[in-house]
RNA sequence: GCCGGAGUGGCGGAACUGGUAGACGCGCUUGAUUCAAAAUCAAGUUCGCUCCGCGCGAGUAAGGGUUCGAGUCCCUUCUCCGGCACCA
């Protein structure tokens, strides 16, 4: 009797069978039943956003390999979290709630259940009894009291540590109680700043710099965007720069996120140089320098157009000029300023500063290439030792003067680009005369030139040994001091929407604020009719920002505490703060006591935190590096066990697949798109195609639902798996799915037999072609070469070539009438974590009334890996002549006798001299003739 | 510009530490089955030459090197993808 492989039916059915037993709940610490024995996986998506289009194949990607490591886990013995959960605030979801008129949190609530019932139909093993959403205020509330504890605590320089802001106040009892304010305002990790952020009036709140285009206008809209100082809350990322850096040797995490990171943090050592100002006794313009060993030749100096001191070494004569600059600067985008770099501007100051190492007098200049965000706002200019020196130095005339010596190719180089001849000699004396004839300056290594003073010499010194020398020099004189520099910025942490946690803050009438009591949490959003921004004039950029928030109901706004007023901070706070901690949640997320229960965060989070994170590289730098940054502040107040959150890191790549655009570069719909002839046409117009990533702005996405429908869940798992490594992007093309959909049919038919059509009719009770008798020699060897393959596999998640094994095993037992027992178990039970569904079915039909997930998974025994023949490639001088077959135990002289023996070798070595052997055991014997 | 990563059949991709290149799948070709088709099964499928003996030669972006032996290691070049971009 046969039976068809009904893959709707089976799958539906272990979907509910699942959900009926509970089969994926996990238990932990403080559970009934939870065996602390055994040892713990955490295995983590990076939740999704709930957006309103659902998911289509390329999101699942990661998800089922997660799926397939989760499973895995279990039946090899671990307790596995596998949790889910949702991201839920942000301007997206407010975004299409202003579009479609109604409450983000009734369209987000309806993506969610949307995208679960997507994310269930692929049949994952989630414990989904511990989903969660930042936007439930029992989340939140949590949220919020993280914020607090940033905001109660300060970095301790010393400790290199998070400390609670009363020890501060304690250390600072003998200061007065205006100082002692002061100070401590000053060091909380949380604190209000005035920052220069992208405003947009018409959108009425700040952006991220991502939301805004190459061309500063809002990425929504299209709007003007302005760079304007506005009070915002700030979180000090920076006093964790050396922490967040030095800790990345801890985690096994792809080192291009490594890299990444530490690009992004941007870690240099130099030097922190006075300058005195010429004619203003006792007055000094700090520089920060890479290049202390360069100062001889610093001809300039250059202020940011925002640095405070412009104003007070600006001459009269200079004043206009310099205001010009400075309003023109401040009306320009970073973007625009980014998109000049090719020419220079700026002006001078009219004053001049003295150079430490010399006493020369050189013009200050202000320039809006340097930076008021890092180091000092402020440079030394040598335009002999960089190339944005050089640059600037030949636009305005300013003098040049070698202080590293080049190479000769460098200088040979140079030459030719600027057609100047000459032997090296002349090159050289060409370059000391007039560097501004050339195009570059000299940013390498080198010995150092024109560089002594009465006390310290750099002349022939190496540039490491001259950084040395010279910051020692000026150290000792009292002029500046080694000094190590970041990148990295504080991270502004509001905006002025609605669809985002409220902070936990209230501002009194005199400005001072108050942290609101932890008891008192959540505060959370009040209902609001109108939640839009308020749009002020587009291109007014002095217009107000109105936070949403602003418009609540004054109920909600106004506070009153121990009989003082207050009003509430009206921001909320950015999407990425939900999703800092979110892993620890799920750990425990029922718990209204604490965030996370310290026995359960100390067992699941283990030695190494999470034990496999697996998303996408787009999150590389901000959420990774945020979440590194608030999990390390719970580490310093105790509240976690573990250094870092993520031990393990894992990017899947990007599902790919064709695009086609018209003659107006515009996406047509891919799927309607006809191929004739290796053309592609839409609607009768010939199109061109491309690759891109699967989505909606490509208009390329492939929608699973179909998919399940004509192939079924595990197929499409299957597919997925097997399209390529997990971590690479591959192009998808639904015409390769029928591959893995044979497979399994294959497998159903060496558990059903052969479906002829009118059997098809009458499925009585179906007979499994399983024997009892045992596999013979060569299937079993098979056997347990496929699960050494199998398993090598999964323990680097290379699941393309772990169904390529099971399909190779599979193959052979098509060959054969009946399958032994312990074959079809073992497939079986391989097959679970892919095909979950499908293999459930057979793992019952093989009798068995427990679920197949925590089945043990299978083993295999070393000594049945090889026969007792082995095949050995015989070469010649490197080149493969034939092959001969020998006893496994064979030994280098036997083999070596067995080749040559063999017609077609000797034939080859035929008069010539055996000059050496060369035997790799087992695999082959190369024989150098000649 | 700087810093990463990658280039293997018609296609997706195998080849763990240098050891038979092209596993497995798609597609394609031929055959069996069928009235026919689908499905299934079997055989074949890197390219060229071929006295058709799978015999010879070439071949992993291009060129060079190390080695008995290189897709794998080293140097040069090209192409593609990703990140950063006046960070002093």
């Amino acid at each position: 009797m046969t039976r068809p492989y009904d893959y709707q039916a089976i799958e539906s059915k272990w979907q509910r069978y699942w959900r009926e037993h509970d089969t994926f709940r996990t238990l932990g610490p403080g559970d009934e039943g939870f065996d602390a024995s055994k040892p713990k996986f955490y295995v983590l998506d990076m939740f999704p956003y709930p957006s309103g289009a659902g998911l289509h194949v390329g999101h699942p990607l990661g998800y089922i390999a997660t799926d397939i490591v989760a499973r895995y886990k279990r039946m090899t013995g671990h307790n596995v979290l596998h949790p889910m959960g949702f991201d839920a605030f942000g301007l997206p979801a407010e975004q299409y709630a202003v579009e479609h008129g109604v409450h983000p949190r009734i369209t987000t609530e309806k993506n969610i259940d949307n995208m679960r019932r997507q994310l269930k139909g692929f049949g994952l093993s989630y414990d989904w009894r511990r989903e969660l959403a930042t936007i439930d205020p029992r989340y939140y509330r949590w949220t919020q009291w993280i914020f607090l504890s940033l905001y109660h605590s300060w970095f301790d320089p010393e400790a290199n540590a998070a400390r609670p802001i009363a020890e501060l106040e304690h250390k600072l009892a003998e200061r007065s109680a205006e100082e002692r304010r002061a100070i401590v305002e000053d060091a909380r990790l949380a604190y209000l700043a005035d920052v220069p952020v992208n405003w947009c009036p018409a959108l009425g709140t700040v952006l991220a710099n991502e939301e805004v285009t190459a061309d500063g206008r809002s990425e929504r809209g299209n709007h003007p965007v302005f760079k304007r100082p506005l009070k915002q809350w700030m979180l000090r990322i920076t006093a964790y720069a050396e922490r967040l850096l030095a800790d990345l040797e801890l985690v096994d995490w792809p080192e291009k996120v490594k890299l990444m990171q530490r690009n992004w943090i941007g870690r240099s050592e130099g030097a922190m140089v006075d300058f005195g100002v010429d004619g203003v006794e006792g007055e000094t313009i700090r520089v920060y320098t890479t290049r202390p060993d360069t100062l001889f030749g610093a001809t300039f100096m250059v202020l940011a157009p925002e640095h405070p001191l412009v104003a007070r070494v600006t001459s009269d004569a200079q004043a206009e000029a310099v205001g010009a600059y400075q309003r023109e600067a401040a009306a320009r985008s970073d973007v625009d300023r980014q998109a000049e770099v090719k020419t220079k501007s700026g002006v001078p100051t009219g004053s001049f500063a003295i150079n430490p190492v010399n006493g020369a007098k050189i013009p200050i200049w202000i320039a809006d290439y340097v930076l008021m965000g890092y180091g000092t706002g402020a440079i030394m200019a040598v335009p002999s030792g960089d190339q944005r020196d050089f640059e600037f130095a030949k636009q305005f005339g300013l003098p040049i003067i070698p202080v590293v010596d080049p190479t000769d190719d460098w200088l040979r180089e140079q030459a030719a680009d600027v057609g100047l001849e000459g032997d090296d000699a002349a090159i050289r004396a060409a370059y000391y005369e007039a560097p501004e004839r050339f195009n570059n300056g000299f940013v390498g290594d080198g010995k150092g030139i024109n560089s002594k003073n009465d006390e310290v010499s750099l002349d022939g010194l190496a540039t490491p040994e001259a950084k040395r020398v010279i910051t020692e020099w000026l150290n000792n004189k009292g002029l500046g001091q080694f000094q190590v520099q970041y990148k990295l910025r504080d991270w502004l942490f509001s905006r002025q929407r609605y669809w985002g946690e409220p902070f936990p803050m209230l501002h009194a009438t005199d400005g001072s604020l108050r942290a609101v009591d932890p008891t008192e949490l959540p505060v959370t959003l009040p209902p609001m009719e109108d939640f839009k921004p308020t749009a002020g004039d587009p291109n007014d950029p002095a217009a107000d920002p109105a936070p949403s928030l602003s418009r609540a109901p004054a109920e909600w706004r106004e506070v009153e505490r121990d009989g003082e007023r207050y009003v509430r901070e009206l921001n909320t706070m950015p999407q990425w703060a939900g999703s800092c901690w979110y892993y620890l949640r799920f750990i425990d997320p029922d718990n209204d006591e604490a965030l996370v229960d310290r026995e359960k965060e100390r067992y699941w989070m283990g030695e190494h935190g999470v034990d496999l994170y697996v998303g996408g590289v787009e999150h590389a730098v901000l959420h990774l590096l945020y979440a590194r940054f608030w999990h390390k502040v719970l580490f310093d107040l105790g509240h976690v066990s573990t250094p870092e959150p993520f031990g393990k890191l894992f990017n899947q790549g990007y599902i790919l697949a064709a695009a086609f655009r018209d003659e107006r570069n515009v996406c047509v719909p891919a799927e309607e798109v006809e191929e004739r002839d290796g053309k592609y046409f839409y609607q009768g117009k010939e199109v061109a195609r491309e690759y891109g990533k699967m989505g909606k702005s490509l208009k390329n996405a492939v929608n699973p639902d179909e998919l399940f429908e004509s192939f079924g869940c595990d197929t499409l798992r299957l597919y997925e798996m097997y399209m390529g490594p997990i971590e690479t992007s591959k192009p998808w093309n639904t015409r390769d799915i029928v591959g893995v959909n044979r497979f399994l049919q294959r497998v159903w038919r060496n558990f059903y037999g052969e479906l002829s059509s009118d059997e098809a009719e009458a499925p009585a009770t179906p007979t499994l072609r399983v024997s009892d008798e045992a596999a013979d020699e060569a299937l079993e060897r098979l056997l347990h070469q496929t699960v050494k393959r199998v398993t090598d596999d999964m323990e680097r998640m290379r699941f393309n070539t772990a169904l390529a094994a099971m399909i190779e095993l599979n193959n052979e037992l098509v060959k054969r009438e009946t399958m032994p027992r312990a074959v079809a178990e073992t497939l079986v039970r391989m097959l679970g974590p892919f095909a979950p569904h499908v293999a459930e079915e057979l793992w019952q039909a093989l009798g068995h009334e427990a679920s197949l997930a925590y089945e043990a998974w299978p083993s295999y025994d070393e000594s049945k890996l090889a026969s007792d023949t082995m095949e050995i490639v015989v070469q010649i001088k490197g080149k493969t002549r034939g092959k001969v077959t020998v006893a496994a135990d064979a030994s280098e002289d036997a083999i070596k006798d067995a080749a040559l023996s063999d017609e077609k070798i000797s034939k080859h070595v035929e008069g010539k001299t055996i000059r050496k052997v060369i035997y790799v055991k087992g695999r082959l014997i190369n024989i150098v003739a000649t």
